[in-house]
DNA sequence: CTGAAAGCGCTAACAC
DNA sequence: GTGTTAGCGCTTTCAG
């Protein structure tokens, strides 16, 4: 039996077969100049000597990692666990792994982390940026060259690729809807977060007051936190307004829900006293009652086609024209927001 | 200015320093032996240089990777985010990077994992399996003297370290729970998955059953899929059994929900007609009306849990002793089990 | 405290 | 088709 600290390597291979070991790298990885036969007894002998690759060798020498880099501000948080897992998928199947960090919604992480992965030479970044101040080290990674998606970002100057959804136009959407619905003063519930998703809904919602004659009134700004699940706090600003608000447009994909569950005990009708809608659309927007209007794109698809499109540019060399992918959404009417009930 | 293709090393940086490469490495690594001020000369020299160190060429001498694989079912699944999640944070916080795997409940698919985890050279791995009788993959990780830690998984024979709850006891007490709310016909939700998990939950209601003088009726179990939310399927089941049951424990973590849903939307009055309890508490039990009686338990503490003691077992050459940790879990009682109304 | 030299395991370039 | 040689960037003895 072999001492199970000795590792196998292809010039173990090599000398069992009397190859060199050039021919056992090209054997192993299916080279077409190598004899289909050689191949044949290389592969067998590597299995038989229980051989496993060295990827750090084999990408010191190659400079190419097969690994891709993912930042999010927290696995856990909205439909992020469904993108990642769609990711890793998408990535798998094109052979490469993921490293997944989390920027917990901080500059310093999110810095930290692309430099961690830069050491870890991954071919490439997908971004969820939790700001959007914060380009230098993500400049840093596209002057490497290191090819680089943004999931849900819209920076203006940096010309760099994205997946992500119109925020604006979904966010002007949700505010017809409500307004539809008979809804006069909508109360805007937003992030304390200086990102450019913010900054289009909240775009997307003034310019659908002002199609329909309503005035925008400040004071229906309700500013929570991102990182933190602020329902009952915010539930108490809304209680608060007065006149109060008669629907409630949650820019905020997470505290919505909670909030809602506080307005009930607080005994308001949902949604003939406060209509309400959420931002993106979650597992917990079917499950609340009443069910969650809000606007869902599919994680899935947000995942492949972030991989896809990274996976070509880092194929070329050259890396491709700067892309922007604009996914596909839908407004998923619930009850949380239809008060004409006969009509719909 | 500088080529932006050519990549700066410690060579670089000895050059324009007058000094060898390995004092620069040492002086990088914070080597005790360097001398203060050459240290800082080095790291200064770096930083202006853009220096980024190469861990590839780093793992590769020193046989290091400072990175741990996980790999889990599904990421987006039960609470697996949020042990992802602090996965993740303890990880970075002990020096080591995450890759992370999903094994889609497939055999094939967890075994070729742990295979890339391996050339990869984690110097730990981080496993939630899918089912129980694929011990082989992780076998060639332990006799490799990978150290393991199983998360949620009971191997009898595998001497092999884990972290995870009583599963046999939540599962009593859950039963316990439903047969004091005076039911008496209790349906058992199960997986079709050979999991030690599902095996210990059975065995914990059976316990309860038994020790109520209530008679286990194989007629009551229902079998659902893993991997599918078959929450539809499973209520339909559920409404043809005659007599009905006045009680569902779901020990399938993720079907309970929609199950519900589908009931009520039949007119079965929830906890009165059948009380529900499922079995981990993710973010839907809280929301679902009636919120659901569930098994919780940090999905934060876990994730820290398993990476400490897996650092630990790193940090040695010698794998510690095998370690089987046992977390703390509680009964949630919620509306969803309730039938004493006054009592409770 | 610093330097010289070797080599981790692999692959690319060039021979033959 | 296969072999030779060199070297990716770093760390680690071993010297001094």
């Amino acid at each position: 039996m072999l001492s199970p600290t000795k590792e196998i390597t292809i010039y173990d291979i090599a000398k069992a077969l009397n190859l060199s070991p050039a021919t056992i790298s090209r054997g192993l990885k299916n080279n077409p100049l190598i004899n289909k036969k050689t191949r044949k007894i290389i592969v067998a002998k590597a299995q038989e000597l229980g051989y496993q690759p060295n990827r750090f060798a084999s990408s010191l020498r190659s400079r190419r990692t097969y690994t891709i880099g993912v930042v999010v501000p927290f696995i856990d948080y909205g439909n992020t666990s469904s993108i990642i897992a769609a990711i890793e998928q998408a990535a798998n199947a094109a052979g490469y792994m993921v490293i997944i960090c989390q920027s917990m919604a901080s500059h310093e992480k999110e810095k930290a982390q692309v430099k961690a992965l830069f050491d870890s030479r991954v071919d490439g970044l997908l971004i969820a940026m939790a700001y959007d101040d914060c380009i230098t080290a993500h400049d840093a990674m596209i002057r490497k060259r290191i090819p680089t998606i943004f999931l849900d970002s819209v920076q203006k100057n940096a010309r760099c690729a994205s997946v992500m959804i119109d925020n604006f136009k979904a966010a002007y959407e949700i505010t017809t809807h409500l307004i539809m619905q008979g809804c006069r003063r909508l109360a805007y519930i937003t992030c304390n977060a200086a990102h450019p998703v913010f900054f289009e809904r909240l775009k997307g919602y003034q310019h659908a007051l002002l199609e329909h004659g309503l005035e925008y009134d400040e004071s229906l700004i309700v500013v929570g936190d991102l990182s933190l699940q602020t329902g009952e706090s915010l539930s108490k600003k809304l209680l608060k307004m007065s006149p109060r608000p008669d629907a409630v447009f949650a820019a905020n994909d997470t505290a919505v829900i909670s909030c809602m569950q506080h307005l009930k005990n607080e005994g308001v009708k949902i949604p003939d006293d406060i209509a309400f809608a959420g931002f993106i659309d979650h597992a917990g927007a079917s499950t609340v009652e009443p069910n969650l209007t809000a606007i869902y794109y599919s994680p899935e698809e947000m995942g492949r086609l972030a991989v896809n499109a990274l996976v070509k540019s880092m194929d070329k060399t050259e890396s491709g024209r700067v892309q922007k992918i604009i996914l596909q959404h839908q407004l998923m009417v619930r009850k949380s927001s239809v008060r004409f009930r006969g009509s719909v």
